[in-house]
DNA sequence: AATGAATGAGCCTTCATTCAT
DNA sequence: TATGAATGAAGGCTCATTCAT
């Protein structure tokens, strides 16, 4: 029934438009949020019309979508694919690899932190914004989850799914605190705890250092 | 500007009023979110008419500031207070008293699971809910700072406030996606694992049965 | 889902504003057609608010509606009920009937003229508008079947559904001609030469005086 | 104000460029209506731009108009000459002139059908189109008068004129109906009845065969 | 001549808020 | 005090039309 078309973006100026669009919602949404913030809003700040705002994309939400997409994108390559090859022979201090997976995920969360607040926010809030975040968080949750069973004969945890889903919230709870809210928290103090915690939690008491 | 009398209430009748109209907007929020329900809504739910509304709240946002007051007042009330008579002689089990806190968490969380959701989010947004936020956040943490420092001697961590803080965040976070949306879980299983996990992390392993 | 609340007008002041918007709408649909007249102008015509507009109708197609349900109440009231009880004993002039029948259709088409237009534009070029008036107009053909059934006996026709339909859209297209371009002709003159044919098509010639 | 050019095709391709146009607009206003279709629609389904569109057109509504000359143009081209040459010697039967004469508007309304509902129904609003169908009308009108003078000694009727229109109307409004709406009456059962009708009002009995 | 990205007026509709009764 | 009809600013979105390339 509808006849909308959305302009995919070939050339450089139009590449450019989208662009200046995403920047200046991703603006206006960290700084006021998505409810707050208007299509008209959007366009303005962008120094283009209504009109261009609406063949990009087919309404905000889709342009909210993109902006989570691309930012979970960028999130989600940062995360290594570690631990999987090297199950027997020379195996890497499994605290280490802890360590640095808590690194990743304090680092991801120092890119756009309004944004993705707002993200947390409206994923709270209502279903269908859930869903989408949802979709990215369950893939970070996997590779936990695989980061877990690669290094399954040192670990005392056996409910893997259950383990996964408490090291996954906790990791992100306490991030959020120290990276959102209080920056007077000694960064890599935390890190070291939280180390400690997760190490404790799943490692064989006889495989920690 | 304004010159706007915002009614206090005084007698029965008029306090009465004034719950009926929280109460709800209360439901209507939860159910269906900030921006999704309108002040004539929550006047017509509660029974009242619009001006009745208008005349015990300045805007639809002077009521949500006190439900959420409310809720956190509520919250904060409950946060137990275990553990702190008993220093020296008969200590119980201290591995009992984690268990016992996390399922207190636990019940919170159960008590207006969909309004706690709703606002969780929009503290972000609003500075006013932040500070609420804030203040409940900083109580519950120097709680189980004392419940901490309560038993120091059969502690292995030191720095208590780092770690308090990573114990109530973790402790939320993990309670917060059990209880409001994924009933999947086996709520016994995560009160265990979230269990041992802080115990093995707070306690020194030779006081853990 | 909707929770919009059409206001069902009760008091004098209330009925009062409803038909003020319904006179509004009917000006303009008459001078500029259905698709030309926005709901902002109708209530600004009316000298009430867009708001007001929202409040007594769900949108334009609905004030439409009830203005065409109001037009076609008016109109087939006006159709007699004739020629169903007398039977056998004394039977009227069969052509009167049918000369009376078409002075009514004549009588009814002089009201509103131009919102009549209208309402044959739409139902021509939009099926949802057309089921509308289809309702009111399969009543009218049915008085013409009913009226040509209580004279079974006089009639040459033998097929009522055929013959009921070409009458009723003769008689109407004649009648639009008439009334609503051509205020050349000779009305009377009109009425006597449809009568006419209508009356050699219908009646045995036996009964024709 | 305006000093666009409007583009007179003279070249071939032009031609062929402005027919396209026009084509894909036809077939799009009979589908949807003329206020459902979307200049840049129409441009697409030509397979040409929306700058080319408007160097062609105005704009949109002046597409609409020559359409609409076109198929009056077309019309008027096809209703029927017959009957006028052999005033006296051989006589043809003139029942059977009537019915060719149903016929071929039968015929007229199945070409074009859907657009000449569209047409029907917008002539209404515009001037413009008004006056398009009332040539078209009294084209019409004439034709069927002169063809009724031709069998002037083998009529009833004396007012020509009146009779002309009434015949007309009741013609084209029956056909419309038939054609464009109720595909479920038998047209040749239509046909009959039509016939039957005109005959009978028009020629005198001793005529009738 | 042709293109189609860009424009922005204007439509429909909602809802927080006011104010006459 | 209470009411609820009325208001109108503002938001989402469409589409006829322009104009730089």
């Amino acid at each position: 029934m509808s006849n909308k078309e959305i302009r995919i973006p070939k050339q450089a100026r139009s590449i450019e438009k989208k662009k200046q669009l995403k920047q200046a919602a991703l603006i206006l949404f960290s700084e006021k949020g998505f409810h707050n913030t208007s299509s008209n809003e959007i366009a303005k700040k962008a120094g283009l019309s209504i009109g261009t705002f609406y063949s990009y994309f087919t309404d905000k939400t889709a342009l909210y979508e993109e902006l989570v997409k691309d930012l979970y994108q960028d999130a989600l390559a940062q995360i290594p694919d570690i631990g999987l090859e090297n199950e027997d022979d020379m195996i890497p201090d499994p605290a280490e690899l802890i360590r640095s997976y808590i690194q990743t995920i304090m680092q991801i969360h120092t890119y756009m932190p309004a944004f993705q607040k707002e993200i947390t926010s409206l994923s709270q809030q209502y279903e269908e914004f859930r869903v989408l975040e949802e979709k990215y968080r369950s893939y970070a949750a996997e590779k936990v989850l695989r980061l877990l069973q690669g290094y399954r004969k040192l670990l005392r945890i056996t409910d893997f799914t259950t383990a996964g889903m408490i090291i996954q919230n906790s990791l992100e709870a306490v991030v959020h605190e120290v990276q959102f809210y209080h920056t007077s928290y000694d960064k890599d103090k935390v890190v070291d705890e939280l180390t400690d915690m997760l190490c404790r939690y799943v490692i064989k008491a006889e495989y920690l250092k």
